[in-house]
DNA sequence: AAGTGGTCTAGACCACCCT
DNA sequence: GGGTGGTCTAGACCACTTT
């Protein structure tokens, strides 16, 4: 692993296990350069993520703060899988795997950038958590870049199965959200009424060699849906 | 202003033109470190930046990519002012000032992460595009930090005024999405009927020296809203 | 082999905050 | 004045892609 990636992670860490409160300040660079005997720029690098992500914030002459974060409820501007969430809020969730099928055309409204070549590996799961049925997610993987995708890795993690597994290495994603009104399957599949609205996620998942990995459409049952995000200033 | 920005801002309009059309590689590094006359690190800060923010994708071995960006419906991981965006997008939008009020409580569901130092500076807006009513805006303004908010500021663009008249520097803001229904107020002033529900974004709004600048309250009909994210992958 | 982006270094100077 | 973060440099080596 590259220096400042180890870095960013180890302070991750620390801050995940609460060594590092909201309102301490983190060593500063000059510690941090003594203590991984590395160039301050390395350390600049791994420090500078962690507040570009929200963890911490740069105050110039003081230190580096330690940000409060309740945040992540559900993060629409990262790339994380449910099962990190999961994890991450420490949830009592459970997955169903409703279909896997191969050869399932792409249906239009997912296609709003690339062109798709064709046909994909269709996954469609239920998200339950504290056993109510929460999310749907239906998954089209190109098959140009995954073979086949066993029921183990739909039970557990696609996205674990295409990193950890297959070596794919996840860029970037773009999403469109809307608000629609619960489907057929959607009040099926859910148990919900008509009246309560469907927060619709869909998006479009690239590998670093830009290559199209997948179009997934996420649909949550809106009076249950909380977002936190993080947002930056761009001047 | 920084060698870095002025090159980011410099590509970025170069983008925005169109002389890097999607699909087409950007300059070199090396290229721009010639044109620019700086050093490559500082060459990598400007285009790394491009790219975090998802205009550009970096292929090692073959170049800059620039992306398709049909982006920026209402991206809510930046933090962008209402005129900005509009701009950006080339929308046919006005602005009714309703209310500008001083000495107001802050409502309790907007103290998310802060705890409120007491009485605010109220202002509320409605955005109409093309004719329509959209968005209802409710500011709550830290007087320690801004002593009075002229109507012209609320009419044009708060953030213009915070920025560019008072001399703030805005960093981050941490930004709460849920699902509701209309409220009233809602349904008289945007003059939507009860079933449609609003899409409303809370945030909090800080300044580089983490002082707090603002609470905002963002009611969005939920039949017309739209965001497109762009989100990277954290590994 | 030549060109590209990715990482890392050791040093420099600056602006800002605190004592 | 000493410590902090912010910017910038000139160079190095690497992995990757293309010719």
């Amino acid at each position: 692993m590259d220096k400042y990636q180890r870095i960013y992670q180890d302070v991750l860490s620390d801050l995940r296990t609460g060594k590092y409160q909201p309102g301490d300040y983190l060593p500063s660079d000059t510690k941090f350069v003594m203590r991984y005997q590395v160039s301050r720029e390395t350390v600049r690098k791994a420090v500078g993520a962690l507040a570009e992500d929200g963890y911490v914030q740069r105050l110039k002459g003081k230190g580096t703060l330690v940000l409060d974060r309740k945040h992540f409820a559900f993060p629409v501007s990262m790339i994380e899988s449910y099962r990190e969430l999961v994890e991450e809020m420490h949830l009592e969730s459970t997955n169903d795997v409703l279909r896997i099928q191969e050869q399932v055309m792409i249906p239009q409204e997912l296609q709003f950038e690339k062109a798709a070549s064709g046909l994909s590996i269709q996954v469609v799961r239920r998200r339950n958590v504290d056993g109510d049925p929460m999310v749907l997610d239906y998954d089209y993987i190109n098959p140009e870049v995954v073979e086949t995708v066993p029921k183990s890795a739909a039970q557990d993690s696609l996205f674990n199965y295409f990193e950890n597994q297959l070596g794919l290495q996840i860029d970037y994603a773009v999403k469109h959200i809307t608000i629609e009104t619960a489907s057929a399957e959607d009040r099926r599949l859910l148990q919900i009424s008509e009246d309560i609205p469907m927060v619709v996620i869909r998006s479009e998942t690239h590998l670093t060699d830009n290559r199209l990995l997948s179009f997934t459409e996420s649909r949550h049952r809106a009076d249950r849906f909380t977002s936190i995000e993080f947002a930056r200033r761009r001047k």
